[in-house]
DNA sequence: CTGTTAGCGCATTCAG
DNA sequence: CTGAATGCGCTAACAG
C-alpha cells in the first residue's frame, strides 16, 4: 500500500494524498475527506524510510553502550530514549561489546542508518579508535558523550567529579576511624582510573603511608568477583578497616564476603560502593555508595543532544558533582 | 558523498561503483580497485535506507518491551539482539509503558519503519488492543512474543509453564514443614495471574484449608513494594511460614523486612521469589527463586524469529519448563 | 566488462 | 485547489 494505491481509488493525484498525510493547507474539505477515509481504511502508514530519503532526515539516533545489562547504563538510557521518544524521534540501541574494532563497527552501521545524533554511553569510549571512527564516520552530526569525553567539534561530553567524590568517601571511612582502606577496582575505563586517583589523593590527603595504599583488580565484574576479592583482601590485610569498591555490585558481593569470613559490617569494616544503585538497597546492610548522578546526567544529556539536533552543534563540555550517600555499610 | 559522486570521481557509472560495494562479479580488477580506493578515501557508506528501498527490505527488527529497566526483560533483549545483529539486523528496541494506548502508538512506530520482524517482550503485552494493532499494523511479518502468546497467523509464543512452577515452590514450602503460605504479586498481568493460579493449585493440592489462601497486591513492584507487603502480611497473619513473592525484586523487599520485624529467614519464614536474577544472590540469606528460563526462552525467540525472517511465518506455540533454585531462605 | 534506464515510496516545486 | 513532473540514493534488468 502506497500513496499511489491511496491515489488512484479517491481518484486523485498523489501529491494530494501526501498533502492530506502532512496535515497541509489548500485541500478542500472533502477531498481531504475521501482521502483520509481511505487512509484508515487500509491503515495506511507512510514508509519513514522513503520519507527519510526525500526529506533528508530519517529521525534517527543511535545510542551505543558497552553492555546493555549494566543497569546503570541502561537505566540512563531509558531517560534518553524517553526524551527523544517524545521528540519524534526513534533510538537505535546497541551493545557494543568492550573491543574497540566491534565499537568502531557500530559507529559505522549508525552511519548506515545515517542516525542524526549519538550517544555514547559510559567512559569506556574515551579511546582513540572511537575517536577515530567518529572523526571519520560521523564527523557532522551531534554526538553526546555520557560521563566522558572527546575532543572533536561535533562531540560534547559530561562528566561526574567521580574522582573528588572517592576523596568523600575516603574522608568519611576515617571520620569513622578506619585508615586502613583498600580499594577494589572492576575494570579498567578512564572512569575507574578517575575514582582510583580520588582514593590516592583522599589517602594522602589523610595521611596514610603510603605502604598503606592497597589496590585491588577484580578477575570479573560481578558479585562474584567482589566476593572473590574481598576475601583476598581480608587474607592478605587481615587489620583492613574500610573497603571502597567502583561500583556498587561488587561491593555488595564483598558485603557478603565480609559475613561469612566473620567481618561485621560495618563496625569492623567500612563498606562503600559507587552508583547508588538499587543493589546497595538490597543487601544487608545497606550499603553506603557514591551517587554518580545518573538522573543529572541522563537529562543533561539528552537535552545537550537534542539542542545538537536542532541544529546548534557545539562541544560543550560540562561537570556534575557527585554525593555520598550514607547508609548502613558505614 | 553519493555513489554518483564515488563514480564520477573514478570516470565510472553510477551501477558499477554499486557493483563493487555489493562484491559482484564481473568487474575489471582495475576498476574494481580504482573505485575501492576512492570508496576508502571518503570514508563511504551506502545509505541502508535509500537501499533498504530498493531492495524491499530494511534489515530492521523492532523489540517491544513494556520498560528496558526491568533487568529481566533487558537481559532477554541483550541475548535477541545478539543474535540477529549477527545476521545483520539493526533492532530497534523501545519501552512502551504499560498503557495499551502507548502499546499501539509504538508499533505504529514500528509500522512506519517497515521493520520486518518483531519480538514482544513479556506477558503485558497478550492484551486485545495490542492483538488488534498487529492485525491493523503488522499483519505480514514474524512476531514472537516472549512469554506468552496471541492468536494471529504471524504471531508466534514461547511460554513457561509458571504456573506448574510455583504450584513446585508450594510444594517445596510444605516440605519444609512451612503450611501456612501467603503469595504476594506485585501487578497484574497474564504472567502473574498464571503464578497466582499455581500457588492456589499447590495449596488446594497441599491440602491447605481455604481461608489460609492469603493473596497479597503491592503497591508498586519494587524493593519498596516487597518490604511493605511484607510487614503487612506478618502484622495480619503473625503465623505465616512461608511467602512466595511474583518477581525476586519485591522478594528481597521482603527478606529485608522479614529481619526488621524479627523473623529469622527461613527458620521461622520461608521465601521464595521469581527469576533467579542476580538480586536473590545480593540478599541474605540467599532467595531461592523459580527459574523461569530466561536464557532459553531469549534464545528460543531469536530462532524462531530468525526462521521467520527467512520466510517461514508460521504460528508456532512453544512451551518451556521452570526450575526451582533453593538457597538459603527455604 | 560497463553504461543506460527505470523504479523503490515519498514530498515538493511548478503549472494549471 | 489539484495534478504532473522531479529527485532523494540506491540496485537491477537490459543493452551494448
Amino acid at each position: 500500500m502506497t500513496i499511489y494505491d491511496i491515489a488512484k481509488e479517491a481518484g486523485v493525484a498523489a501529491s494530494t494524498v501526501s498533502r492530506v498525510i502532512n496535515n497541509k493547507p489548500g485541500i478542500k474539505a472533502e477531498t481531504r475527506k475521501k482521502v483520509q477515509d481511505l487512509l484508515k481504511k487500509y491503515n495506511y502508514t507512510p514508509d519513514a524510510a522513503a520519507r527519510g530519503l526525500v526529506m533528508q532526515s530519517t529521525k534517527l539516533v543511535g545510542i551505543l553502550i558497552v553492555d546493555i545489562r549494566v543497569t546503570h547504563h541502561i537505566n540512563s538510557a531509558f531517560l534518553i530514549e524517553k526524551e527523544l521518544t517524545a521528540r519524534g524521534y526513534c533510538c537505535i540501541t546497541m551493545s557494543t561489546g568492550p573491543e574497540d574494532e566491534k565499537k568502531a563497527m557500530y559507529i559505522r552501521i549508525l552511519e548506515q542508518r545515517r542516525v542524526e545524533g549519538v550517544i555514547l554511553m559510559g567512559s569506556m569510549f574515551m579511546t582513540d579508535k572511537v575517536k577515530e571512527s567518529i572523526q571519520n564516520h560521523l564527523p557532522k552530526v551531534p554526538v553526546v558523550m555520557v560521563n566522558g569525553y572527546l575532543d572533536l567539534p561535533n562531540v560534547s561530553g559530561i562528566i561526574v567529579d567521580e574522582d573528588h567524590g572517592i576523596e568523600q568517601c575516603v574522608d568519611l571511612l576515617f571520620r569513622k576511624n578506619k585508615r586502613k582502606i583498600a580499594f577494589a577496582l572492576d575494570s579498567v575505563s578512564p572512569s575507574n582510573y578517575k575514582k582510583q586517583e580520588g582514593y590516592c589523593c583522599g589517602m594522602r590527603k589523610n595521611k596514610a603511608p603510603k605502604e598503606d595504599l592497597w589496590l585491588y583488580e577484580l578477575e570479573e565484574s560481578s558479585v562474584k568477583g567482589g566476593y572473590d576479592v574481598t576475601q583476598k583482601i581480608i587474607r592478605e590485610h587481615p587489620d583492613v578497616e574500610g573497603i571502597i569498591y567502583s561500583i556498587d555490585l561488587v561491593a555488595v558481593g564483598g558485603i557478603r564476603a565480609a559475613y561469612d569470613m566473620g567481618y561485621p559490617v560495618p563496625d569492623r569494616l567500612g563498606m562503600i560502593g559507587v552508583d547508588n544503585s538499587i543493589y546497595g538497597e538490597i543487601c544487608m546492610p545497606k550499603l553506603t555508595s557514591l551517587d554518580n548522578r545518573l538522573q543529572a546526567l541522563s537529562e543533561s544529556a539528552a537535552s545537550i543532544l537534542r539542542e545538537g539536533l536542532e541544529g546548534k552543534i557545539q562541544n560543550k563540555k560540562m561537570m556534575l558533582f557527585s554525593e555520598v550517600i550514607e547508609r548502613e555499610s558505614t
